[in-house]
DNA sequence: TTGTACGCGTTATCAA
DNA sequence: TTGATAACGCGTACAA
């Protein structure tokens, strides 16, 4: 077992300075061309390598991101990680992951663990726990270090950085037009509780839409899910809550739900009280997932486009990373929406 | 903006010396109570904390593992980083993760990213390309400069190491039991191609359950998809590969899937086939992921526990790593696999 | 009780 | 053309 090679050891065996070495290796012509091929061979030999960690603590510069999310057992959360992994992979960057588990603590404790050195800037969506305490200390502390942090998906007014967000109003807009169009006439909303703010603009996004085309939203159709700890493996009493919606108002004709899960407990609920999809229910979920797709009928959905979401928060984060002078100003970027159609609807 | 403080700037600030500083912060009752107070309530102020990297270089220890899989868009192998994640962050371990894209290019690149000096250790499960190439010679070389590694899933017997594997031979075996129990004549067998491991092994697990109980196997009922570049999101002919089969044996009255998605695949073309699950035809399928859980009706499979895959990895890598001692003697660990029955079998 | 010196691996500057 | 030195930030053995 050879143990890695460094610049001493190669200096040592070759009988010449540390420096000398260095420069052969980076072909400085300051050296000569004899001493050069020498060192290169061997080194070639030993499969040198320059340490990373050396690099970074010199150049304070990990080449590293970190990422905080709430969960990775989750479709939405990975494809952003891909995206990000895809975009950080290209300019050189490795990505480190942390995950809350959607609690306070954890994310606390998770960036503290990275933000000593470890790398160079966040990109993270807020746990629920957070946003139930609204508590972001961490989060104005860290930037105030100088550590640049980019926001995804569940972000927060009350902190000033980049973020990348859906357009979750305009989205659940469409998709409420959608059913609107296909001549539903009682249209629910299955949906979050509002501390969560995605589930909060989607709620507005469907309330503008019956607006719009002159429908009366009625509170008794509008489903507020507690997902305590709700998981995709943790389904709690979704089922009879819906169960309980449709048998109360069974003149229900069109369910927008804002997220998958929601959606497609909706369907089988429907099944199970003999409602036909499309006919007599017609159903639209939110975040393109596997479990649209493979559904069904097939879902349709309001795609949320992960991956492009985690190629600009990538490439958002390492403009800051990269370029000093742009630290002041902030942008949020909207990421669109987009609907994808299938049997679901008519 | 503070930038962060460091023990040379406290110790500038205070008119004493580094190391002064340093012990002080320890604790270390070589410096009076006087002054390491003075330091210790100055160091909290200016929230000073250790940097990492100026640590790794010194330990030669990062406290970071390296994960490389062949993407995290998927259920089992975010299941299985999750686990790893649980385990190493319980140990002050951090995780980076590379994706390899199921290119063997890529899973290069990636390890030569990390090897040099980022991480402590990998684990990984390795890239379809690589397993069609053969070829291993990075992994051997990693291993070779002293850096420990854990293989899991996908594994192979030419490195030698720690693994982690599944009993994908016992957990189909089990699969294609159940059926037999259930009184299925005609069992089918959905697989990938030979060169996956994972696959070859499940698919002699169904053979020999079939040989068990005196059924001769039939070629005709084994199909072997071409999965070159398929993903949950390509599903390329599969369904029409699948319908051909069901077509030209209707005899089948028992489907097993190697995988989640050619199972919830077998039962769409079986409704629109227009036989009923489970009382024409039973599917089983492999990996316990949303899909099952959600589909309708619900699918029997067989879970593989990859949370458990993920701690348990961590688990090895870590004692290696900490342990000079143990370097030299390698275990494969199996993680038993369990059957889930759900509405798909009788 | 405090400070100096050294080393981790690298690069850049300056001196020889 | 080459080499010595300092610096990145930290911890520690040893000297004062």
């Amino acid at each position: 077992m050879k143990r890695k090679v460094t610049l001493k050891q190669i200096a040592k065996e070759l009988d010449v300075s540390i420096s000398t070495v260095s420069k052969a290796l980076k072909n400085s012509k300051e050296i000569s061309e004899d001493t050069r091929e020498k060192v290169q061979a061997f080194a070639k030999l030993y499969n040198y390598r320059p340490n990373n960690i050396a690099l970074s603590l010199k150049n304070r510069k990990t080449k590293t991101i970190g990422i905080i999310i709430p969960e990775i057992v989750h479709h939405f959360f990975s494809m952003v990680i891909q995206g990000i992994e895809l975009y950080a992979n290209n300019k050189g960057y490795n990505v480190i992951v942390g995950l809350s588990n959607e609690s306070f603590d954890k994310e606390v404790i998770n960036m503290d663990m990275l933000v000593n050195g470890s790398i160079d800037g966040f990109i993270l969506s807020i746990s629920k726990e957070t946003l139930l305490l609204q508590d972001y200390h961490h989060f104005s502390e860290t930037i105030n270090q100088g550590m640049p942090i980019v926001m995804f998906d569940r972000v927060v007014n009350e902190i000033d950085c980049d973020k990348v967000i859906v357009d979750d109003f305009e989205g659940a807009k469409k998709a409420v037009e959608k059913l609107v169009k296909t001549k539903c006439k009682h249209i629910a909303l299955i949906t979050t509780k509002d501390y969560v703010n995605v589930g909060r603009f989607r709620t507005q996004g469907y309330l503008s839409a019956l607006e719009e085309h002159h429908m009366t939203p009625r509170p008794e159709l509008i489903l507020k899910v507690d997902d305590e700890a709700l998981t995709e493996y943790n389904l709690g009493n979704l089922e009879s809550e819906i169960e309980q919606l449709f048998k109360e108002s069974p003149e229900i004709d069109g369910v927008f739900a804002v997220n998958e899960v929601y959606a497609i407990t909706a369907m089988k609920v429907a099944r199970k009280l003999n409602k036909q999809i499309p006919e007599d229910l017609q159903v639209i979920g939110f975040t393109d997932g596997v479990l649209s797709k493979h559904a069904i009928p097939g879902l349709t959905t309001v795609s949320q486009h992960g991956q492009r979401i985690g190629e600009k928060a990538a490439e958002l984060l390492i403009e800051k990373i990269e370029n000093e002078d742009v630290a002041e100003r902030f942008q949020t970027v909207i990421v669109e929406t987009e609907l994808i159609e299938r049997e679901s609807t008519k």
